[in-house]
DNA sequence: CTTGACCTTGACGCTGCGTCAGGGTCGTAG
DNA sequence: CTACGACCCTGACGCAGCGTCAAGGTCAAG
């Protein structure tokens, strides 16, 4: 007859996943001897490895008990269900490894590898740190509701970067988020500049934008931020207002 | 300002999830309002966005909040370790998917395919259910101590298998072991033509066993195995012994 | 004023055991 | 005979990452 111990090592479990079981009724109660020690014969061991081979194939003990005692179509089905498990975790796990290899450098935390190309591109024109950082934070929030609308938004403002009069005119603007008060005298020649920009590409864009079209909430979100980060904000969107345009993150003819 | 439900939604965890993380660390207790409601600005958001990119990704909540704070060089080393842990997270799935498709037919819990292999060339034989199912708990036992050898021991058996002299020494065995008493009269010519067979193969088995040998302690279950199992057992130990053989499970020239 | 949707803190539940704490027991060695 | 180390016993707390009540307080709309 063996000890609890012995039974744990011929099984190769630990002690306490023994007693575990017993308490969970996976295995039965054995007999105990004149000082109360369990005592257990060679049919518990294999049922124990029986047992282990189970859970060690990642089956819930809950269900364990089920399937100890299943007939063999009720185990295959079983069985089936939890190969579709193991595979849908091997896929989770996979998309893991793919996500946290996005973030090896910084920017890419909870951004999609077209905005980081976008971010990088600001660095290489010459945009100031702090201004990517605010675009950066931005385009977290947006990626976050929109995932799928991110290429588009991206390739949208990659080509605007190439344009030599928005590219002067968002070095501008950054210098004005970052460095003027909200009564700055240039600030209404900036919101002329901008509104004739917007006015370009107002037309096309705004179809662009309607397929995935922002909440009401992220727009609020996402102005919110842009009033948080600048003093210059209230009174932008005061000039802009002046001039026929509400909002700021997403734009409409007053 | 945004409530805790607001944070929450935008970030796309559950408001309970955001408390956790209060809790722990992670992201930082905002002031509240005159009636005790957290408000959150939108920098709020893009953190819990990071938190939340993290660990979906599979980070466990102690290294995020390590990782947030981490200069690009840890973050990049973190980052590698976790994906390390994928990795091997992943090939366990996949241990565990070829485990449990093995587990599709009943024997095959805890037993390895030649094991299974083995088992069914017995039934085909037309050895009874019982003497199936002993032969698999025995190898059972074995199987979960001596992994490696299996191949080696049903190569063995399955070649007895097919020598006309020993398959029928092994049904009457079968015949004995579960319908004879202890003091049945024709026990010491079964241990006779035992001890013959024995005697035939002994030396050559001998040393291929003696490659990876059986713990005592394997040895002395299956023998308790083999005493609990059948009356004749003790009898047929006995008459061995007389015939100059010690043992069961591991017999020894006496 | 009521209703329903939110917010607050606090506490317990889930999995599969690991790890004390505070005992008793066994086998062997001195 | 006693001491020692290695076992055994029960009971309880701890772990991650929240989910889910419980028992309130608050807010906005009708």
């Amino acid at each position: 007859m063996l000890t609890i111990g012995q039974l744990a090592s011929y099984a190769g479990v630990t002690v306490r996943a023994v007693r575990f079981y017993h308490q969970k009724g996976l295995l039965p109660e054995p007999e105990r001897d004149r000082s109360g020690y369990r005592r257990y014969d060679s049919a518990a061991v294999v049922e124990l490895i029986r047992i282990r081979t189970l859970a060690e194939a990642g089956v819930p003990l809950s269900r364990v008990r089920e399937l100890l005692a299943a007939d063999p179509d009720a185990f295959a089905a079983a069985v089936e269900q939890i190969d579709q498990r193991l595979q849908a975790e091997i896929r989770e796990r996979r998309r893991h490894r793919t996500r946290i290899a996005q973030l090896a450098a910084g920017d890419s935390l909870a951004l999609p590898p077209e905005a980081v190309a976008y971010l990088d591109r600001m660095r290489e024109l010459g945009f100031p740190e702090r201004m990517v950082d605010a675009e950066r934070d931005a385009w977290i929030l947006v990626a976050a509701q929109l995932p799928k609308s991110m290429p588009m938004y991206m390739a949208s403002k990659r080509g605007q970067l190439e344009d030599p009069t928005l590219l002067a005119l968002y070095r501008d603007i950054g210098t004005a988020v970052f460095e003027w008060d909200g009564d700055d005298p240039r600030l209404p020649a900036l919101a002329d500049r901008l509104v004739a920009s917007i006015e370009a590409v107002y037309d096309e864009e705004v179809d662009a934008y309607a397929a995935d079209p922002m909440s009401d909430e992220l727009v609020a979100l996402l102005d919110a931020t842009f009033l948080d980060a600048t003093p210059i904000a209230a009174r932008m969107i005061e000039l802009l207002q002046e001039r026929g345009w509400r909002g700021w993150t997403k734009l409409e003819r007053a």
